[in-house]
DNA sequence: TATCCCATGTAACGAGTTACATGATTCT
DNA sequence: AGAATCATGTAACTCGTTACATGGGATA
């Protein structure tokens, strides 16, 4: 299981959606709000062509003249293999403490490409995670927060509620994943 | 104004509480909850050299023997008013946008350099950018959500409620700073 | 003295940033 | 034809990562 980069993944979801020239993935992260990635072309690029170097993506067909131009790319089979076998990868803990964006990009891409049975298990497994890891922070906090000046408090709490907030998140995301049924959703 | 990494300033700000070793500075990233910065040597120690080379932290005292070990680092005057001038800045509509968690280090150091007028301040700043932060990405969403499939229409949601908890932690931390008398606090 | 942990350092590598370059297409 | 915009590409630089190296002090 080879190891990529955050941006790695998230151009193969998104080019999973539909063959897409690299400017239109820049412009899709330019105006999409919450989506931390550069739409900058010196990152963009040398990503695509890594990705296309490891046969992941390809052009989606020879252009007849030999210039330049927009150069539609799409998933090739070993491309969708890897990005599905990401987006099976359960919740960890170290991902829950460190790195929920990550996460919650791989589950953004999810219902595209998986059975909705595929959401439920993300969402049970990541649940029990969270939940320790609030209240592990919950117990520092009791330990540590009354030593720390106002403003250092202050922090620590921003950081609580912001991990507070995903728990109920979660749950409530749960019960709205096991309602769907099978079918009807896209 | 001279551009610094966030590994620069959470540094400066550590220092900032007292005198400290690289290897004091690696225990603090690896056994506080929360903080995100590696604790590795390979990003440490290169980056205190940095800042000793750029003159804001200097060794506290000439170890006697020629040997290694310990090698305690204090801010220089330099280095003080630099990570003064940093904490003085105000949130702009950038950072609340693509890095509240730049901020929020901002904040955790406050208290402890600046009176508690910049504490106010610094949160009266960031009330009204987060609530039209908000307020844009529920806009968006109204349009968007509905086309979205439900994977994505869950991973924007957590997104918006991890602003949603940011923004209520905001106005109340506001109303707690305002409410705490000039003197008596740590 | 052997072994562990403390403590600092470095080298190779990967990846993103800024800034610039270049060609194609569309509009006026 | 000139200007703006679409679209891709590249080079220099910075920084963090992983992995390894080194040396001192404490303990068995």
């Amino acid at each position: 299981m080879v190891e990529r980069s955050v941006l790695d993944w998230a151009l193969l979801g998104l080019l999973d959606q539909g063959p897409q020239s690299g400017y239109d993935l820049r412009r899709t992260f330019a105006t999409t709000p919450l989506v931390r990635f550069s739409d900058s072309p010196g990152a963009i690029y040398p990503a695509l062509r890594r990705l296309e170097r490891h046969g992941l993506i390809e052009a989606v067909a020879a252009q007849p003249a030999g210039g330049r131009g927009r150069r539609p790319l799409q998933l090739t089979a070993e491309g969708r293999r890897s990005l599905l076998s990401w987006l099976r990868r359960l919740p960890t803990r170290a991902e829950v403490e460190r790195d929920v964006e990550t996460l919650i990009l791989r589950l953004a891409f999810m219902s595209q490409a998986l059975p909705p049975s595929s959401l439920v298990r993300f969402l049970a497994a990541f649940e029990p995670l969270i939940t320790d890891h609030r209240a592990a922070l919950e117990r520092f906090y009791a330990e540590a927060g009354p030593g720390m000046p106002l403003s250092g408090r202050l922090a620590f709490e921003s950081g609580l509620e912001g991990v507070r907030a995903y728990e109920k998140w979660v749950k409530r995301a749960l019960r709205r994943a096991r309602r769907t049924p099978e079918r009807s959703r896209r």
